[in-house]
DNA sequence: AGGAATCGTTCGTGAAGCAGCAACTATTTA
DNA sequence: TAAATAGTTGCTGCTTCACGAACGATTCCT
């Protein structure tokens, strides 16, 4: 499951001034700013930053198991029975008995969700240029395709469909 | 298995609609899958992420009292005090009282605290290569400086209030 | 000097997120 | 038929975290 860790500094064929640039921490750090911002302007749409997550991933990557959702999110599979409660409720989502195999549940947003998450991605922007202030449009633009793609990549690893990079609206 | 969108080649003009470009539940995902995964890299080390975080940010601006750290880490103060005290056992940080204002008490990280925290970073390799498997080398370190800049520009400016843009969705 | 404000600290309280187990239904597969 | 899989529900417990109260030390205001 996880890749063993080798001892210090035994990768010859690295550049190793690479090493210190571990983007783990920025990561961590920035999504905290962001979330905290996020709750207070999503609350008024009735949604939490998580419903978010899972909605972009959606609409990233729509037709998905629940079971392949939870490896996506990496939540606990009944824990996302009740985030997709929540958003089911609200009809953002909706979940049909796969043809193929009626075990299933495929999940997949609906025209009220593509919408609402349209407007709740507008309605963050006030949020998002409070974080990412020090970066200027053309490089807000670059990070959302490195962090688009580097999601969509490791959702690869766990189910089918994944075609994010880059789509003209 | 893999829908594919063509058009690879075709990046035509410029991406001028960043309106449904946010990078706010892609910070979140990522921030979420690289925390699952640094938690069980981090425990040998006696570490947990918000320690790396909190580490990370006073090797880049350090010498900053607590409040100042509880602002830029947007946390509670009183929680603050808790890290440091973790930090500071294991002899990571130092608390000086500052010169010029007494009841401040400067943090610093100490020459242990720098080589830790460069461990730390060196151990989530694996994690790291998990998460950004999608981006090649070059990617991640335009990705790094992004975000590095972004914390970095948050943190000078929390001081002053930033006015946000009245959002016109 | 005296009083108010600030910084750090400790303690407690309460809410929220989340993992994990158990049991159940429906369905597929061997 | 038996076993495995997908989803659902309910429950338990741990961890994180924000928030408040009180306190000592120190500085700033007048």
């Amino acid at each position: 499951m996880f890749r063993r860790v080798g001892r210090l500094g035994h990768m010859s064929a690295q550049p190793l001034d690479s090493s210190e640039h571990r983007s783990g921490a920025l990561l961590d750090h920035l999504a905290r700013r962001m979330r905290l911002r996020s709750e207070s302007v999503l609350a008024p749409l009735g949604l939490r930053p998580r419903h978010l997550v899972a909605l972009t991933v959606l609409r990233a990557g729509g037709g998905t198991g629940q079971q392949a959702l939870a490896t996506i999110l990496e939540m606990d599979s009944t824990n996302i029975v009740g985030l997709l409660n929540d958003l089911e409720a609200k009809q953002l989502i909706e979940r049909r008995r796969s043809p193929e195999d009626r075990r299933r549940h495929v999940v997949e947003l609906t025209e009220d969700g593509a919408k609402r998450l349209s407007e709740a991605e507008c309605a963050l922007a006030g949020a998002e240029d409070e974080v990412l202030g020090a970066l200027d449009p053309a490089e807000r633009e670059t990070l959302y395709k490195l962090l688009s793609r580097a999601s969509a990549g490791t959702a690869v690893n766990c189910t089918e469909a994944i075609c994010v990079a880059d789509d003209a609206c």
